[in-house]
DNA sequence: CTGAAAGCGCTTACAG
DNA sequence: CTGAAAGCGCTTACAG
């Protein structure tokens, strides 16, 4: 690997070295001629040169440095489970590859560390201590533990998706609240007004909030406020009288659409409604998720959750934060939008009909 | 952030620095009094050394060097798809939570790179040259075209999963064909003898080695080789004269199992087949897959496709690499297991009195 | 704006 | 085994 470092550059244009520095690393109070400036630039192209990370890292570890680099930066992977081969989280890898995307436009890149129990966060230590990693983007439960120990170590973190600490910290996340009412609107507008709300939990925050914004919309779009059109399946593996199936059949009058704003309760139980025969067979499914495998459920209508963008803007503030700027809101809350899949459209006539 | 180097803790114990050296980075050559080595390895404990990565790199860049350090590696995952936020792929992050995982424990991480068009290897370029990287780890359809990249950077390479370059290369994969021949052998040691097929499609070298190693080991377990029970779901949309399930209904006599090598169909089909009265409600489904998503198709029996010992093992091969040593096995292949979920039993007896 | 020097923490090569 | 020196490529601080 032949290395070309900026005093080539500097030799090869009979130029200093800091003037090749300059151009690289710019400093508002260092004004090069543009000639200067263009003549290194191309030169240093033709050379085919690259900054070296380490040298850089190196350079501005030095006691006392205000300056900071940017150019690697950590995301944690906060789990339950201390299997390494457990649950596969496709939110995660939405993540990342916003981040990357993100991160790669500011000549950065992302390591990925996946921790599970206490005893992983040595990990997150070491590559602290070890001058690593720039700054943390973290993702998974993060409690008010976890911030400590980010705190701990001084380098900027920003947390992504769902969070339960209760202290203030800069974090991304999907406007899950939107996301309840989107649903409740696209089916109002549409035409619905009986719509049955198939939960698969009430754990995560998200779930709940979903709900509430649900809820809140409810009214204003005019959809009927009967309470016995929500269930949680969670709840229900307990009981077990019913299968969702006759829950739904049993509901008079009947609803003509059903929002499962999670994708694995609707992927499973939209092939069943569609093989039914009668009503149901003709129900509307809205549901919400982010970018499904290819060719499972495309079919489907839905609400985006736009993990990949929550990626993205975490890379951006967390890169705000590093970089020494000043950001105020700490909380940010990225909008869903609606794809249709021909799963959702007007209740049939007949139905509306009955139901008004 | 105070930094503890090697001279601080030289200095506490009254040593040179070549001593503490010779304490992290084990030379044959070289041989520490144990008393000194443990005096020295306390003493930096204590003190809360970690090696500054960026200066152990930036000293192994000298010229002419032939020592290399292993504390950064690159995974590269390639796809087909320009939009940052398109398809995610559970096995990718599979395979990066394995090769994680063997990483920290050799005290390396993992650098995620994701690789969608010809622009993108900018980025790869980029990082090899900023010494940002000891080594790749490439998961996707590595060509002969990326295999030509990866050899023009010098650094060590090894392809995960399926690739599709004619040229030899160090690769880690599950073995495929072990797959098929599982599935064949499991039906058959439950007593099936009619057990149907179904593909996702055949586009991909893994379907096609499911299904070789399926056709292999079907005679000898005493499987029916009738090649009616075979079917590819990808053609079929395209004919579309029946329904998946319309066509197990109108094979004769009626297959006792199916093998659905792809969860996501596996997924879609299994609430549907279970809802059905009459025989099919009793068909016993098979399929394969990497860790799905808790609460999505536990109840599946399923050939658990070791992505993530896949990554393992990918990272222990790059060390090896990485460190000179010589590896002559270039292709590794990974076993699967059976995991039971309860989707297959014996053939109920009136049937399998039938199909005799 | 430019140049020459010192230093980041580690490794290498060489003299004791 | 130990010590003292030089160097990796870059940044900082300071003198011209």
């Amino acid at each position: 690997m032949e290395v070309v470092t900026q005093s080539h550059i500097a030799r090869e244009l009979g130029l200093s070295q800091s003037s090749v520095k300059a151009v690289f690393n710019p400093d508002p109070r260092i004004r090069l001629r543009p000639e200067t400036r263009r003549r290194i630039l191309t030169t240093a192209h033709k050379m085919g040169y690259v900054p070296h990370h380490a040298a850089r890292r190196l350079a501005r570890s030095r006691r006392h440095n205000k300056s900071t680099s940017f150019d690697q930066v950590g995301l944690i992977h906060l789990t339950q489970s201390d299997a390494r081969d457990s649950f596969v989280d496709p939110v995660c890898l939405a993540i990342m590859q916003g981040a990357e995307y993100e991160l790669s436009q500011l000549h950065a890149s992302l390591t990925f560390v996946r921790v599970s129990g206490s005893g992983d966060w040595d990990k997150v230590e070491r590559l602290t201590r070890a001058g690593g990693v720039d700054g943390w983007l973290i993702y998974g439960p993060a409690n008010d533990g976890v911030v400590d120990r980010l705190k701990r170590n001084k380098l900027p973190y920003v947390i992504l998706g769902d969070r339960s600490c209760t202290q203030p910290v800069y974090s991304v996340n999907v406007d899950n609240e939107a996301v309840g009412r989107l649903g409740a609107q696209h089916l109002a507008s549409l035409g619905h007004r009986r719509v049955a709300y198939m939960a698969g939990g009430m754990r995560f925050l998200f779930q709940r909030q979903i709900l509430d914004g649900y809820r809140n919309a409810r009214k204003e779009n005019g959809l009927d406020e009967d309470e016995r059109l929500f269930s949680d399946l969670s709840a229900w593996k307990v009981t077990g009288v019913k299968t969702p199936i006759e829950w739904l059949q049993s509901l008079d009058p009947m609803p003509t659409a059903v929002f499962m704003p999670e994708l694995g309760v609707a992927l499973s139980l939209q092939p069943v409604l569609k093989q039914l025969p009668g009503e149901l067979k003709a129900i509307s499914v809205l549901t919400c998720g982010c970018a499904p495998p290819d060719g499972i459920g495309p079919q489907l209508t839905r609400i985006d959750l736009p993990m990949s963008e929550v990626g993205c803007q975490g890379a951006l503030l967390l890169h705000r934060l590093a970089s020494g700027a000043r950001v105020e809101s700490a909380e940010m809350k990225i909008s869903p939008s609606l794809i249709e899949g021909g799963s959702t459209r007007p209740p049939s006539s007949s139905k509306s009909e009955t139901t008004q």
